[in-house]
DNA sequence: ATAATAAGATACCAATCGGTATCTTTGTGC
DNA sequence: GCACAAAGATACCGATTGGTATCTTATTAT
C-alpha cells in the first residue's frame, strides 16, 4: 500500500494540476493535501519546500506537454506537415487541453515575473527548448528543399510560438462556459 | 491636505501597479498600504472589498493603455499606418512599458481563470473593445481602398492581437535583466 | 520474530491574510 | 467659532498561510 515513488508522483500530478489551474501562489499546501488525500507530513517529506514543489510540478507539466507534442510531430514527414501538427496541437489545446488551465508555459511566464525568479528561469529554459525544436524543423525543411533557403528561422519560430500562445490567452477570455 | 478623490486615485495608481506586477491574488492589502502610505481604513473607505479594488484597478490600467494607444493611432492616416502604429505600440511595450509588469489584459487573462470570474468578465469586455477597434481600422482600410475587399476582418484582428500578446509573453521570459 | 529505518500523520508555530469596529482628525456649512 | 459629517488611523478579529517537530505506522534486513 505504501509506495513512496507513487506518492511523489501523485503529489506532482495533483499539485501540477492545481498550480496550472489556480496559479502557483494562489494554490496552498492545504489545497494539495485535500486533492491528494495525503497530509502535510507526506508532502514535506518528498519536497523540501513549496518552491521546490512548484519547480518540479512545472517540469512535470511540461514533460506531459512535450511528450504529446512529440508524438504528433513524429507522425509527419515534411517540415510543412510537422509545423501544421504543432499548430493543430495548440488548436486542440484550446478546446480540450491535456492539462486543465491552459498552457503551463504561458501561465508560468505571466505569473513568475518579479517574485519567483526560480520559476522564471525554468520557464525560460523550456521556451528555448520549444523554440529550438521548431528551428530544427525549419532547418530540416530547408535542407530537404521543402522551405525557402533564406528564411529567418529564429524569427519564424518566435512568431509561431507567440501567435499560438497569444491565441490560447484569447481563448481563455472568450470561453463562455465554465 | 485631505483630498478624497486624490486619495482614491493614488490608491488605484499604486494598487494597479502592484496588481499588474505581482498579480492580483499575490498582492495583499498590506502591500498597498505600504505603497500608498495610507492605512487600511482609508482603503476600505473608498473600496468595498479587495474584489472591487481589483476590478477598478484593472479598469484604471486599461484606460491608461487605451489612451496611449489611441494617441498613436490618431496620428496616422491610412489603415496600414494605423496597424503599424499598433504593432509599434506593443513593440515599445516590451522594452519600456507604460505600466510595469507587462500588458494588464494578458496578465488578467491568465490569472483570472477559475477563481475571480469578476475579473475575467471585465477582461473579456476589454478584449472585445480592442478587437472591435482593430476591426474598425480594417473596415476603414477596405472602405478607402487601402486593403483588399474580402479579407476576414475578425480573423485578422484576432491574429494580430494574439501574436502581439504572445510576443509580450515571450519577452517576459527572455529578459536577462531584473 | 524483531530491530532499524523510512513514510506518512498529527499537532503545533509565528506570520499574514481580508475584513470590521471604533476612535481621532480634518474640512465644511452655517 | 461651532457643530456635524466625512476621511482616515488604530486596534483588533478569526481564518489561513508555509513550515517544523514529533509521533505512529508500515516496510525491510537480519
Amino acid at each position: 500500500m505504501r509506495n513512496p515513488t507513487e506518492t511523489k508522483g501523485a503529489i506532482l500530478h495533483h499539485a501540477g494540476g492545481l498550480f496550472n489551474l489556480q496559479g502557483y501562489k494562489a494554490t496552498s499546501i492545504s489545497d494539495i493535501t485535500e486533492a491528494t488525500g495525503f497530509t502535510k507530513g507526506a508532502i514535506y517529506r518528498h519536497f523540501k519546500n513549496k518552491e521546490k514543489l512548484e519547480e518540479q510540478s512545472l517540469v512535470y507539466l511540461m514533460s506531459i506537454m512535450f511528450e504529446k507534442l512529440r508524438q504528433q510531430i513524429k507522425k509527419r514527414q515534411t517540415a510543412g506537415d510537422k509545423l501544421k501538427a504543432i499548430i493543430c496541437f495548440f488548436e486542440s489545446y484550446v478546446t480540450k487541453s491535456p492539462i486543465k488551465g491552459g498552457c503551463p508555459l504561458l501561465n508560468v511566464a505571466i505569473e513568475a515575473d518579479d517574485n519567483s525568479p526560480h520559476l522564471r528561469k525554468k520557464a525560460h529554459a523550456i521556451l528555448e527548448v520549444l523554440k529550438e525544436s521548431i528551428i530544427t524543423i525549419l532547418a530540416n525543411g530547408i535542407k530537404f528543399g521543402q522551405l525557402k533557403k533564406n528564411i529567418d528561422k529564429e524569427y519564424y519560430a518566435t512568431v509561431i510560438i507567440a501567435s499560438l500562445e497569444g491565441a490560447i490567452m484569447m481563448s481563455k477570455l472568450s470561453r463562455t462556459n465554465h
